[in-house]
DNA sequence: ATAATAAACGCAAATGATTCGCAATATGTC
DNA sequence: GACATATTGCGAATCATTTGCGTTTATTAT
């Protein structure tokens, strides 16, 4: 079922009649397999092994981005993180500060206030962007 | 009272011991009176006629972030945009997608749930990035 | 007010993550 | 298996941000 996962991604991916590589295989398959919000460096060291180039690394994330089936995480340093994601449901995640552990939190818990929040504020609301972080039970002190 | 934000900040700045520079009198001013999440290019047009360095303005936003008088947009293209923010109260902000205007949640919505997160994950909880996304009155459609 | 002192500035060069051009290659199709 | 074309790897280019350094400025003490 991890392996799962990866095949919706596989899948989905050449339903939208684009090809499934080897370099999109396994960054795919890395994103998914360790649960963790990676950069394209480490994603690169991971996969040192097989030959797969930066540049279709970056190119890979973006167009997972693109196809939502991974995102950028929000607190960004100086490198960008990706988190694996299955496109369709909302939600949200927390990131392991520590070790960048990932895990979902499987539904939005503020659509109930985007009302307030536009009555409050005059604006529209388009869409929200939420991410806690915090430490995996493996990285508490 | 718009004046009165920007004065938090001198005055937080020096309490801190830093000094309170022409150039980061301005970044501050701009910031607060614009209502608006710049980035360090517009804030260095905005600030043409002054003479201010673009790496000036980038260490005065460096700063701010330090000192918890501005924070760093979530949603980052490219170019990072900055909000002013005053310190203390914890919470969140609604920007517009098209114009970047600002505005205060004056509250956190979240806090509640935060028990729920930890039950769920087995992550314990340190913090948490919001913002709303959505078009200011001005710029409704 | 003036001088002293360290912090902060402006400038230009450096850095470093990300992107791009292009020839070579791999994938999906017939 | 051969074909057509999307995708790759490589290296160079880009460009936001950072840094080194000599000069200026804000603050504190005469
Ligand atoms: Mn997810
Ligand atoms: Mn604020
Ligand atoms: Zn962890
Ligand atoms: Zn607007």
């Amino acid at each position: 079922m991890i392996r799962n996962m990866s095949h919706n991604s596989f899948a989905l991916l050449q339903a939208r009649g684009y090809k499934l590589t080897e370099p999109r295989r396994r960054v795919i398959e890395q994103l998914h397999d360790r649960r963790r919000a990676l950069t394209a460096l480490e994603l690169h060291q991971l996969l040192a092994s097989e030959g797969i180039s930066l540049a279709s690394i970056y190119r890979t994330l973006e167009l997972l981005v693109e196809l939502g089936l991974a995102e950028a995480a929000t607190r960004s340093g100086d490198e960008q993180r990706y988190i694996a994601c299955s496109p369709g449901q909302h939600h949200h995640h927390i990131v392991c500060s520590r070790c960048g552990r990932v895990a979902d939190i499987t539904e939005c818990l503020l659509e109930p206030f985007e009302d307030v929040v536009r009555e409050r504020t005059g604006f529209t609301i388009e869409s929200h962007t939420l991410e806690f972080h915090g430490y995996c039970s493996a990285c508490r002190q």
